[in-house]
DNA sequence: ATCTGATATCTACAACTGTAGAATAAAGTT
DNA sequence: AACTTTATTCTACAGTTGTAGATATCAGAT
């Protein structure tokens, strides 16, 4: 099958979330750990059928370990992030990083976060 | 009925777009035009269909024309567009700006447009 | 050799999306 | 009055997403 990963859905973002924060060989038990912890309470077979979606689309694969699957991810959170700004600018603002700037102001940051933000720009990060 | 206005899906999205575009009363045939010049061709019970379901969200709001139908928004782009990015903010960059600037200038924007959008966000525009 | 507990794969299913044909209705033509 | 055009509403349908129970497996305990 083999779908592409233009935009993950909802439920799937929040597992590479959580893989994203460990060291790469995750195993679905850590994943619900974590899950756990920020109180997203999830079946492990539903956690199970999100990581094996994820590995359909090549966002992760695995690796198996005795009866056990560990899954390292394949796209990294930095990636994916650029390439949903990157959506976000086009879909959403026209390309326009006049509107761009307007929505980030616009969205409930405080006047300090976004002299913060300004700074990061101006470092020129990456 | 009445679904929610948390995110619209894509479709929707090209539609809206396509009446904010406008003066306010917008009628399927402006939308089917506007989007027509955009390429973008889709037939027009679709273009209804996308239409009824935004005005099931509340998203626009009908005024009946003898047989047309005629939509006016009701949420504003700069609303929409602030609440998404507020939410692009907290689900992907997890409420850190820090990621939120990495992320933006990875997302394919050139040096030029970096300090673009740093100078934007200086003006502070609303 | 069995039973038990952990793990994974299959199957399920309702809601949501993307797209559009079929059926209706009203307005303009002849 | 009958016919054609045009705009809307209904119905449809396959693919996606969110969630998880049912089933099958295998490793460790007895």
């Amino acid at each position: 099958m083999e779908k592409t990963i233009y935009r993950l859905p909802d439920a799937e973002i929040e597992v590479m979330q959580a893989v994203w924060d460990c060291t790469p060989p995750v195993s679905r038990a850590d994943i619900e750990r974590i899950l756990e912890d920020k109180h997203r309470r999830l079946a492990p077979t539903t956690i199970l059928t999100l990581l094996s979606r994820l590995v359909e689309r090549g966002a992760l694969v695995i690796s198996k370990q005795g009866r056990s699957n560990l899954y390292t991810p394949v796209i990294s959170r930095r990636d994916y992030l650029a390439s949903q700004s990157n959506r976000f600018l086009n879909k959403l603002c026209g390309g326009d990083i006049h509107i761009l700037a307007s929505a980030l102001c616009g969205s409930g940051l405080s006047r300090e976060e976004v002299a913060e933000l300004r700074r990061l720009l101006d470092e020129g990060k990456l």
